[in-house]
DNA sequence: CTATCGTACAACCAAATGGTTGTAGATCAG
DNA sequence: CTGATCTACAACCATTTGGTTGTACGATAG
């Protein structure tokens, strides 16, 4: 089980990328459509290079990609990441459903 | 607009809840069967008082209750939290789709 | 009654987080 | 070429986080 370490720390980073609203609203936004960090700087009262290490986290966390386009650098959506954490809540929602069977389970019997 | 802000912060504490495996252990054992904070305790590597703050930040995202029993506190899953996360996953996953659709038909249109 | 167990909580600490400003390198417009 | 724009990155700061130890208190067992 300690291979499992490597995707731990990967789902650790996942939630927390989600864990702040101003990258929710940007992987939202990149979704959608194209923007560059300057293009989503300017969205939020905050500064540019903030703005920049909220991209940095949302692309280590796969949510995000950078792609070089003269010079700005475009964010785009990366499904990845979102398929991988809806993929581990979906695993937790199977645990909740096997339990809800064995209590009708136990009710049957009883 | 501003009402969001409450649900905005329910958020960032509900994927921050997630974004540690101990807590996301402690999730699925909960879920599965019925833990004191002592037994929880009594599987990781670390102090009672420790897994303590683990639980107390998994019940403040509404992703476990705490029920006295004795002088034990019971912990048990609350399926609330992980509903909640599951229903921003999917509407994100819903912005994806719809994106999707859009590009479908624009090579369509083409 | 007394010891033990389970819990709560405070105080402390190191590291991570979320923000800032400032500097410097590419790239583009004129 | 020059100046403006976009990005990267370092340094710094306050707060939060994840852990520790220590103390106190209610509930239980003997």
């Amino acid at each position: 089980m300690v291979v499992d370490q490597l995707r731990e720390t990967e789902l650790d980073r996942l939630f927390q990328a989600f864990a702040d609203s101003t990258r929710r609203d940007i992987v939202r936004r990149v979704t959608v459509g194209e923007y560059s960090v300057s293009g989503l700087a300017s969205l939020y009262a905050m500064s540019f290079a903030a703005v920049q290490k909220h991209v940095t986290v949302l692309e280590r966390a796969s949510l995000v990609t950078k792609e070089k386009r003269g010079r700005e650098q475009i964010v785009r959506g990366n499904h990845e990441g979102l398929q991988k954490a809806r993929r581990l809540l979906d695993e937790y929602e199977a645990i909740w459903q096997e339990r809800v069977g064995r209590m009708a389970g136990i009710l049957a019997e009883g």
